[in-house]
DNA sequence: GCTTGACGTTCCAGTGGCGGGAGGGTCTAT
DNA sequence: ATAGACCCTCCCGCCACTGGAACGTCAAGC
């Protein structure tokens, strides 16, 4: 059983991808427990805190908020959970990236019907610039 | 000529359609020139400071950061720019656009094959944990 | 044993783009 | 005279960090 492998805050970033600033962060928030700590006050970290601090890190590349991840991380740990409820906080969220999809996409065409209609040369002209100034349409 | 109607911010802000704190917020920042000033001290606005006001909105509707509006602002007061640079800027702000549509949409087909996966009942099972719980892919 | 450098600690400030609210002054209508 | 709708400045909070200052701790090399 020497699997229990304690570490200082470094490791456990090196392990977890999660920066030690942002650990500490995560912790002052709540997100986290407070670590324990070792006689010199460092902070101490083992195999779960890591799979914990990984857990936050995909969730972030999965785009959730701290807020969501909290409770996925309530989910997480609650073996009685029903999936249902991970489920809701998933699809919830993929709406809300449609939602910006759609809306970066809608700017991103309006702006590439603007450029290609400018001629881009050394004169003044622009239509960009001539949408800009038009009242709110 | 009575063309010159001089309003306070609450006018300005209901013709521009930006609201009066970020107004005065913009002006802290150096994107609007310190407003004249009424005897009472009131900000005054005429109708080229309302043009300047909706040009930035309209920019800020189009995701342009506002360091990228202060620079198209200053090729909009330009009359001898050079529409090259107008299409740079747009350009560049398509690119990001682009790429930020690129990572939404990658994370969001990510989750929603996680969330077809997940069967969202009563039972704790769920492969969105199951993944999220796995070393960094 | 002493220094050096890489760690760790806390606390404070800044990022971007605002919004909320406190605590006041001003103006208009009744 | 007072109510209410404006306006003013100033500071705090949001989100999710990141950077830096000023300091403590530890292992390695001379």
């Amino acid at each position: 059983m020497r699997n229990k492998a304690v570490m200082t805050i470094g490791k456990a970033s090196a392990s977890s991808g999660v920066p030690p600033k942002t650990i500490r962060f995560y912790e002052e928030l709540g997100l986290l427990k407070p670590a324990e700590r070792f006689a010199n006050r460092y902070r101490a970290y083992d195999e779960s805190n890591i799979q914990t601090l990984r857990f936050i890190r995909r969730a972030r590349d999965l785009g959730f908020s701290l807020q969501e991840i909290d409770k996925l991380l309530g989910l997480y740990r609650n073996r009685r959970r029903a999936s249902e409820d991970v489920k809701r906080l998933a699809l919830a969220h993929i709406a809300e990236l449609d939602h910006k999809i759609a809306e970066l996409t809608r700017i991103r065409d309006t702006l590439a019907e603007l450029a290609r209609r400018c001629r881009g040369d050394q004169r003044p002209e622009c239509p960009i610039l001539d949408e800009l100034e038009l009242p709110p349409s």
